[in-house]
RNA sequence: CGGGGUGUAGCGCAGCUUGGUAGCGCAUCUGGUUUGGGACCAGAGGGUCGGGGGUUCGAAUCCCUCCACCCCGACCA
């Protein structure tokens, strides 16, 4: 490609509605453009990268027995009534109507369609596994677009499916995914990790998010430096304490605790530590039930996991003339004596606690020596805190870290979620009819290609990783109006275009400074300069984008150094964890 | 959906308080001089001041109303 005859525009300053790196970048340096909120336009130079990553996805795929297909972004609403997400799935669905007033919905994912496909083609074991996938867009009409691709109303997702007889061979196929994800994004040369994840809306039973870690990522990550642990906040878990002091069980007594409300204030009124309270909260779920919580004074609640306990849709903290009228009293007193009509979630640690501190359902009242088994129990026992940095791994007992993260991509085993509700069955080898065993695979392209920059910039711009830059390398001429620089810089064009190399010629009429400063924001691995001293000595200078490393190269070695130098490059991104 | 903010030339902004018919830098076009890290000189083009309504002799400026966009808040690729 030739830049003069390329669409190609960088911009000197950064847009003030970009907030995050790749955001600005990809704007500045020409990748992309915004049409709507949450829509934007891949202008030739990001769709290339957008390419790679998908030929990349592409290639990975196809090692690992899936086929590509393509499936329709318009939905009927009659699926998605059959599956019962019509109603489940919420104001993420872009929905719409024909002019016939038949209802639609913009596919924010397939499992329907695809599932509706398979069920009315395959009826034998003998046509299974099956592993289908698309690269295609999606539609969420997300509360808050933000951060340019990486949270988009309308995104390039690939989308795969996968179709098993029974457990195990779901578990084979998993596995071969969650291996072929691992592939891919180290592939593209990003750094990220495998976490345990929660299902949420999509459904069934085990899942795994591909976290880009990142500083700017939206979801939170926990992990052990020590062993191989790795989960999303929400899902993540630790070591269970022990019971911390064998101290016996003291008289329960009550005591004024003034207007002290909060866990502080009441810890510091009483000289004690915020771990010898027990946090009680009131949440309303979607469905308009209260249920009360119980957590270790210095605990916060893991909402999600708390959802899934209940196995309702939604929660938020009651409010406080409801929890008045429920329990008789306000926010900062309640207690989990005496608590009537009302379900009680109670984290495990509550159950170790000897001669806890607990609001007494009372006004300005607290009781000390809250012991559970003798004052006080529950309707359910169970995990309900959100992990902290500094808790202990579940497997290994070291100290856990937290980092943040961009999702860029999750697996799920869906189990017969959708094959139970649209019906797609198999007849087995003695002719039972059974559910098919599903899997799906996500990949969010544009997530991936932002999360790459996220990963990869400096001052000047961005530093893609050769495997997904648009061009592996740029050439330079300083000046086209000196016709001999200009030739030198066509012949090498030329050869390195019949030797395979990815090359982009600025033949444009800049100033050297214009094209070097164009260059590092677009971030091309390579970059060959051609100047006076290519007529004077016979060299060029190559300069490597992320060492900063500059070589000079007689005439005659530029193909065969190149290509040592793209193969040197290529080799780093696939050693990259 | 709440809270905060912004809309003036392709991009970044000033002008608005105190109404008088729009300006700066970059970019673009023409000519010239330049040419290894965002050149210089001279000239030129480009805006229904987010839309609509109102007040006024007169509105970018004051009032009303819509709209768009951005940022912060219990969600997903």
């Amino acid at each position: 490609m030739r830049l003069s005859k390329s669409f190609f525009t960088t911009l000197r300053e950064t847009p003030t509605d970009a907030e995050v790196v790749s955001h600005q970048l990809l704007v500045r340096g020409g990748f992309i453009r915004r049409v709507a909120t949450g829509t934007y336009s891949y202008l030739p130079l990001g769709w290339r990268v957008m390419t790679k990553i998908m030929q990349i996805v592409k290639d990975e795929m196809a090692k690992s027995d899936a086929e590509e297909l393509m499936l329709p972004i318009l939905h009927p609403a009659e699926l998605w009534q059959e599956s019962g997400r019509w109603n489940v799935y919420g104001k993420e669905l872009m929905r719409m109507k024909d002019r016939f007033d038949r209802e639609y919905c913009l596919a924010p994912t397939a499992e329907e369609v695809i599932t509706d496909l398979v069920r009315k083609e395959v009826n034998s074991y003998k046509q299974l596994p099956l592993n289908l996938y698309q690269i295609q867009n999606k539609y969420r009409d997300e509360r808050r677009p933000r951060f340019g691709l990486m949270r988009s109303r309308e995104f390039l997702m690939k989308d795969g499916y996968s179709f098993d007889c029974d457990e195990a061979g779901l578990e084979v196929t998993y596995q071969k995914m969650y291996q072929a994800y691992c592939n891919i994004f180290s592939r593209c040369g990003m750094n990220y990790r495998p976490v345990e994840a929660d299902n949420g809306a999509i459904g069934g039973s085990k899942s795994h998010e591909f976290m880009a870690l990142a500083t700017s990522g939206e979801a939170e990550v926990v992990y052990c430096q020590k062993c191989d642990y790795a989960a999303n906040v929400e899902q993540a878990i630790s070591m269970r304490t022990e019971n911390e002091s064998s101290d016996t069980w003291l008289a329960l007594k009550k005591v004024n605790t003034e207007n002290n409300k909060t866990i502080d204030e009441v810890a510091r009124f009483l000289q004690i530590k915020p771990s010898k309270l027990i946090k009680s909260l009131i949440y309303k779920t979607n469905t308009d039930e209260f249920i009360a919580v119980l957590l270790r004074g210095d605990r916060e609640v893991n909402e999600v996991k708390l959802i899934n306990i209940i196995g309702c849709l939604e929660v938020s903290l009651a409010e406080e003339q409801d929890i008045v009228k429920l329990i008789g009293t306000n926010i900062g007193f309640i207690g989990p004596l005496g608590m009537k009509n009302i379900k009680v979630y109670c984290d495990f640690e509550i159950v170790e606690m000897k001669n806890a501190v607990a609001g007494a359902n009372e006004f300005q009242t607290h009781l000390i020596n809250v012991n559970y088994g003798r004052d006080f129990s529950a309707d359910y026992i169970c995990d309900l805190r959100l992990v902290g940095e500094g808790d202990s791994c579940p497997n290994c007992g070291e100290p856990l870290t937290i980092a943040r993260g961009i999702e860029v991509g999750q697996v799920f085993k869906l189990g017969t979620k959708y094959s139970e509700s649209l019906n797609a069955n198999y007849l087995d080898d003695k002719g039972v009819s059974h559910p098919m065993l599903m899997g799906c695979y996500g990949i969010g392209i544009g997530r991936t290609m932002a999360a790459t920059i996220e990963q990869n910039s400096d001052e000047k711009g961005i530093i893609w990783p050769i495997t997904i830059a648009p061009y592996q390398i740029i050439i330079v001429p300083v000046n086209i109006k000196d016709t001999e620089i200009m030739n030198h810089a066509e012949n090498i064009y030329s050869k390195l275009n019949i030797a395979g190399v990815e090359a982009v010629l600025d033949d444009r009429d800049e100033r050297a400074g214009v094209k070097f400063a164009d260059a590092d924001l677009i971030g091309y691995p390579l970059r060959l300069t051609v100047g006076k001293k290519t007529l004077t000595d016979g060299t060029v200078d190559l300069k490597i984008r992320n060492t900063g490393e500059e070589i000079v190269l007689a005439l005659d070695d530029i193909v065969s150094i190149i290509d040592k130098k793209i193969a040197e490059l290529l080799r780093g991104s696939d050693c990259l964890e």
